[in-house]
DNA sequence: GACGTAAATGTACCCCTGTT
DNA sequence: AACAGGGGTACATTTACGTC
């Protein structure tokens, strides 16, 4: 496949060609500077705009994708420039920032900045004075997929471990080995993360640690990107002859037994953290698949339903969907997070259940 | 020298598709 | 239906470089 790695060049033209198609607007890119001159670091374009009879000059930065971070440093550096120029007939010539993608925080700071700007994806904001501009478009492709990534796989597990313990300053070497990912891999969320300034950072080099200085935002997100993405498969399961209540403790002792990695999540998990419902009908449990797992299954007993399961089976295919479980009890509960995550996924009065818990057991 | 980061490279896996 | 091959994805590993 191939990353359309649209140049400068291109995303001005699409930008000046995007303006041509409104009505009772003309636009003309009037100067434009591939490589900059040394030292100045003004801006990369200048378009000139006519709308409804009004003129105006737009001074363009271009950049490949922007997020929160990115725009504090860039609205300085328009700024500057716009000031720095003589004004064109009258009118102070207006900021505006081109970019390929613009997550949707950038282009809030951007609009509270009055800077105007337009992406890829067709999204436009101009806030010219007597000729205001507003279109607005869904994230291109780029960046919705790379903030779908970040909460799938191994990324999630670095997500995951920043949340559980979101009052801790980590180095990367260090957040990797308790993520069980590659140091690779925690380095490049931490720096997506940053983009979003839900991270502070202190120290630079060797020294550097950041610490998740917006949980509630982080997880917020995370909470709106599940409802995207299609719930994994539950296999359902009648374990006969054990009444409810002891059902959770009796499928814990047999997977132990079998030597299979396993966690309880859901309702009867959140239940021993926060109880809320009077009765839990159906155990939930995460667990290792495999030949043990299998095993464990047929010692209880187990057998396929439709309806009435009181057991649920959700695969995992690598421990690290295992990780921060807690050993409650003798009994393996997935970690506040996990369990909230789950919840919110559920069906009947699960949702409910997980905002109660949220409140309650996560604090944030 | 130790660590952080980015880019290049390697690899295992999955899904799709066309063939038999 | 079974299968192989292509393309894509998700990570790890390697490498090179910068900073402390």
């Amino acid at each position: 496949m191939f990353e359309s790695p649209l140049t400068g060049r291109q995303l001005i033209t699409q930008f000046v060609d995007a303006l041509q198609e409104l009505p009772e607007v003309d636009a003309d890119l009037d100067h434009w500077e591939p490589v900059r001159t040394h030292g100045d670091r003004g801006y990369d374009a200048q378009v000139d705009l006519h709308v409804a009879g009004k003129s105006f000059v737009l001074l363009i930065e271009v950049k490949k994708s922007v997020f929160p971070r990115d725009v504090r440093q860039v609205a300085w550096q328009l700024r500057e420039a716009s000031h720095g120029r003589p004004a064109g007939q009258g009118q102070a010539p207006l900021p505006l920032l081109v970019a390929e993608s613009l997550s949707p925080g950038a282009k809030e700071l951007l609009r509270s900045e009055h800077i105007g700007y337009y992406d890829s994806g067709g999204s436009l904001y101009l806030p010219a004075p007597g000729a205001y501009l507003y279109i607005e478009k869904p994230p291109p492709k780029a960046l919705a997929k790379s903030v779908r990534t970040l909460f799938t796989g191994r990324r999630a597990q670095v997500l995951h471990a920043l949340l559980v313990q979101h009052q801790n300053w980590f180095g990367v070497t260090e957040l990797a080995q308790q993520a069980i990912v590659s140091p690779a891999t925690a380095s490049q969320v931490l720096t997506e993360l940053e983009r979003f300034d839900w991270l502070v950072a202190r120290g630079q080099g060797p020294s550097k640690e950041r610490h998740l200085r917006e949980p509630t935002a982080l997880l917020d997100a995370w909470a709106k990107q599940l409802a995207t993405i299609r719930p994994p498969n539950l296999r359902r399961y009648y374990v006969p002859g054990t009444k409810a209540e002891m059902l959770a403790m009796r499928i814990g002792e047999v997977f132990d037994m079998h030597d299979v990695e396993y966690e309880v999540s859901h309702e009867a998990a959140a239940q021993r953290y926060a109880p809320f419902l009077s009765n839990v009908s159906q155990v939930r449990v995460r667990a290792l698949t495999g030949a043990n797992a299998d095993a464990a299954i047929g010692d209880l007993g187990a057998h396929v339903v439709n309806e009435g399961a009181n057991l649920g089976i959700i695969d995992a295919k690598s421990s690290g969907e295992l990780l921060f479980r807690d050993r409650v009890d003798g009994l393996w509960l997935a970690s506040p997070i996990q369990i909230y995550l789950d919840l919110l996924r559920g069906e009947g009065r699960s949702k409910e259940m997980a905002e109660h818990f949220r409140k309650e057991r996560i604090g944030f």
